[in-house]
DNA sequence: ATGACTGCAAACTGTTTGCAGTTAA
DNA sequence: TTAACTGCAAACAGTTTGCAGTCAT
């Protein structure tokens, strides 16, 4: 865990509150993508006078401090997750909805191609791909 | 040329009309992503009448028509472009915005490798990789 | 006492929709 | 004359912000 609570610091000048530690403790225990609302409504069976801001205010605090990612899934919204240690990508299917991840050497690679080509310091990889699962293609036909 | 102007539609029981002509005819000379707003601004020089409404109309038209593809570039709204054969990829310089786009062969290798592992029919293939271009790289230190 | 945080409500941004009028087949 | 399209204004969803009050140091 990064937070060190015998602080009660989150980091310089940032406080370890009740709110915060929800959030954080339902993203880890989620173990997968929320948004914003999802996050909201889970918070609020724990903390029912929690409020959307708070939400809002702290997921984007996480983010500045590394501990979640921001993608882009869905088209609307954001979702949001812990950060690991390894980059990994996105498989959405467009019938259910449902959403894979995986790692791949080869897009690792790709990216350190690129790095080195265009002499970008590159910080982030987001792959997402779209498409129909075995169930869904079965579906459509 | 997508548009049959002679049969005077787009697809069947689709018109050609002076504000779809134009928005393509933007887009096609662009040549950069777009977001609404810009192309909402830029048709409003030729046809000053114009509606944001129908900007978002037709773009998500020529998307269904498969003519422009949707990208997730900023964090909080769309951008297009028209769309090629081959799918390419964006990489994004978070200092100064600049978007430069490439084409790899690894990618879509490593896309073709998902498919067979999980059974998906992927239809689409977006990476986006983010970080500082060598200038930014420089004035951050 | 100060600065950080919260809930609430209002504001804001990007996008979509309902409607009445116009245009093309 | 019907169906497709447009501009306008209002609605909408997701997110952010201003403010007054609370809490930790």
């Amino acid at each position: 865990m990064i937070i060190n609570r015998k602080q009660s610091k989150l980091v310089a000048g940032r406080l370890v509150t009740t709110q915060r530690s929800l959030l954080l403790e339902i993203i880890r225990k989620a173990g997968k993508h929320l948004d914003a609302d999802e996050l909201y409504r889970l918070a609020r069976k724990k903390e029912p006078r929690i409020s959307l801001a708070t939400v809002y205010r702290n997921l984007k605090l996480f983010k500045e401090l590394g501990l979640i990612a921001e993608s882009g899934l869905g088209d609307t919204h954001s979702h949001y997750e812990l950060k690991g240690k390894a980059d990994h990508y996105h498989l959405v299917c467009l019938g259910c909805g449902k959403i894979i991840e995986f790692d791949n050497r080869l897009i690792t690679e790709a990216a350190s191609q690129v790095q080195k080509k265009t002499g970008f310091d590159i910080t982030s990889t987001q792959l997402k791909l779209e498409g129909y699962c075995p169930d869904c293609k079965q579906k459509r036909k």
